[in-house]
DNA sequence: TGTCTATCATAACCCTGATTACTATAATCG
DNA sequence: CGATTATAGTAATCAGGGTTATGATAGACA
């Protein structure tokens, strides 16, 4: 345990572990509530920029466009968002919550505090804010480190755009 | 931004977010390896314990018993690992790792040790410890509440054991 | 010995996320 | 204007995680 034989504690495993049972923490207690912790995030976002189209949300949210199709799929199947048409661009669709979503997210928000409490137990509020800020500087590095270099798939096509290469093969 | 007028950095988005962006730049970099992140965190558990059977592993890697029976079924087509019958109980399955799947975990294990340094640029040394520390004080935490508390569905169904229950409404 | 219960593995099914590929529509440029 | 390129949305498919249910087999105990 103190030499750490294992790879377990690396940061990488940390990190999914801690989520993993973060959200499935989540799920059990909140099963009542008709919206999932993905969902939510979903809303919290499109309740701050009503009417935005599928693209931009999910680059808001940081999923892929396909992703958040089927987001949305269920979610308005469940009532939760309705989808327009944009007038100015027959492909777009705009985005909106319902009342019943928005109605949702504040007894979400209530149980997740409590599990965050629960997670945190015994780490000191000076450890919490520290906590808060180094994963936030992960996920900028993160979300800058793909923008920057978006794929470089170990042995990197050349540099040349995408649609060369595909021209190339077909 | 001070004031937070969005949930999105609390706790529970960011850990989401950290390590969704850290699987996904993993698995950006790691496409010309055959093992994903979450199967080498099995063969990681399983190599340091040859033989165990698959709840014993599941257990050991936090997941559901059905999570891992459907990657030990990938994986053992992929060939990382072989199910042999456990000669003491006909139920039970011994899992062993192939050594194919023991030489992939260093390479692995340098990606990803890549991606940690990515991922933590402009954190302290000191930082980094914090942080590895609140984690798995995180992962601790909710491992035990959710031994202590296995459901407690909100509203709670009386504390009968779940088959009663079951009998009463059948 | 024979039920009753707990456990192992797993099938079936739902949610989340990603990749690839295709359609329809905009936009741009020769 | 017309061809090319880019973008919005989405179907299909794969990996990962979870829940519920089921067939076998072990184990416990009356």
């Amino acid at each position: 345990m103190k030499d750490d034989p294992h790879p377990i504690s690396s940061l990488g495993f940390l990190l999914a572990d801690a989520s993993r049972l973060m959200r499935r923490r989540f799920d059990q207690k909140s099963r009542d509530i008709e919206m999932t912790s993905a969902q939510m995030r979903i809303i919290a976002r499109l309740c701050r920029n009503e009417g935005t189209s599928q693209a931009a949300l999910a680059a808001l949210v940081e999923v892929e466009p396909m992703t958040l199709c089927r987001h949305i799929d269920r979610m308005e199947s469940a009532g939760l968002v309705v989808r327009e048409q944009d007038p100015h661009d027959r492909r777009a669709r705009m985005l909106f919550t319902t009342a019943k979503a928005r109605q949702l997210i504040e007894p979400l928000r209530q149980r997740a505090d409590a599990i965050f409490e629960e997670a945190q137990a015994g780490l000191s509020p000076e450890a919490r804010r520290q906590l808060l800020e180094s994963l936030a500087h992960i996920v900028r590095n993160l979300s800058e480190s793909e923008a920057s270099d978006p794929e470089s798939a170990a042995e990197a096509t050349s540099p040349r755009s995408r649609h060369e290469t595909e021209e190339a093969s077909a």
